[in-house]
DNA sequence: AGGGGTAGGATTGTGTACAATCTAAGTCTG
DNA sequence: CAGACTTAGATTGTACACAATCCTACCCCT
């Protein structure tokens, strides 16, 4: 049952960003006009507006009269991800503190258990897309669209950032940390959730492999007129 | 001596950011594409790219089948904005603090020097404009393209609060701040000269007029027909 | 056999035509 | 005369066609 109403540009930028989310599209990967179209039943002129917007949520790189490939964040991205991730996220965790209902813990609680399932189903990928949009769940209950907007983009960036550089390919983050946080969260304790928040990405990032030289290049090209 | 050269679509969105910054265009104000095509000599497909960038800054509301318009902020959004520069900038400086070169210090003294002149010879514009690269410049210093890229938006949006919500419009921010902002960065303090952004944009937010009422207009005829 | 050059195919960049939709003026009616 | 409806104009949304550019494969020459 295919979808026969034309998706909007805004629906199909949508979708790809849940497929870099679950990784089921990886960097590098090429994302050509006429394939996507063909795909989503759309001219190009549409395509080009998703793939676009993509490349302004800096998840896709286009390169003029080449086309757009799935990013591949280098290092030192990388690492600057992670390190706005820690200046924003731990400040609207505390926000989202002091605002959160019970509905919102509600939330937060089954999509840990979605989590805890689909790890145990073994779909590493549904797991880390669920990872992702529970930190995004917390942005929104913070009520500050304007950083939730920037949060949106660090974690889409982080999904690149983990299928490049994430050390043991099983090993997911562990939900504890997730679940720690609720409690805070619940508890309305926004010192606290800032804190275990602030921790989390810090386990996060010493499981990537970030050592200094791995600094691939793109072409011959590139690497010698490289200092 | 007119650029003859068709622009790309991405230096139309810079121009007209830079329009935005110097207040040269409004919020509220119609960007058509036929007008904006004729004024760059280029077709509406390439104005079409540049507006839907600006959108996604939020520089910029496009509204289906009705156009795009330079973007109105509500309070709740200009407090938004203020707000994550508050928590954006202060930590840029700092790490700008510690990187500045000597040459980074000129560039800066050459901004202020700049900013100067343009308000002794009754630029506000142009003013407004180099107060808000300024910013932006240190961003730069601080060498984190992507939090750069997210303080980029902020100050394109503080550009479009201030037009909006200023309260005297003679009176601009005082660049005694940047001066001293630029002294704590020369002499690599970054406790100084973060302490000394933050103050800053503390007294920027306070000569606003942000109370909770202001009564938004949809139309410009709306607001004229009002008492 | 290796290297360079060239022609062909494929993909993206841009302008333009047509369809969809909204705005506004004009008309008709109560 | 006010208000609702209709119609014409203008503007945006989308698809398509052509131009520009790049990649690949083949050929020729040394």
């Amino acid at each position: 049952m295919q979808a026969p109403s034309a998706p909007t540009a805004e629906k199909i930028a949508d979708h790809l960003t849940e497929a870099v989310h679950e990784h089921k599209v990886l960097p590098g990967m090429k994302l050509s006009e006429d394939e996507v179209g063909e795909i989503y039943s759309v001219g190009r002129t549409v395509v080009r507006q998703a793939l676009r917007r993509l490349a302004h949520d800096g998840l896709v790189t286009i390169e003029r009269n080449r086309g757009a490939f799935v990013a591949k964040p280098t290092i030192k991205e990388a690492r600057e991800v992670f390190e706005a991730r820690a200046l924003l996220e731990p400040r609207i965790t505390h926000a989202a503190a002091e605002r959160s209902t019970d509905a919102d813990i509600a939330l937060l609680h089954r999509h840990i258990d979605d989590e805890h399932a689909a790890v145990h189903a073994g779909n590493s990928g549904m797991a880390l897309k669920l990872s992702g949009q529970f930190h995004i769940e917390i942005a929104r209950i913070a009520d500050q669209k304007t950083i939730e907007t920037f949060i949106r983009q660090l974690i889409s960036r982080s999904s690149l950032v983990i299928a490049l550089y994430w050390r043991r390919r099983n090993a997911l983050c562990e939900s504890d940390a997730h679940h720690a946080l609720v409690d805070a969260l619940h508890a309305h304790n926004g010192e606290a959730a800032a804190e275990l928040m602030r921790e989390h990405l810090r386990d996060l990032v010493t499981q990537l492999d970030l050592r200094d030289q791995p600094e691939q290049f793109a072409s011959l090209k590139d690497a010698l007129l490289s200092p």
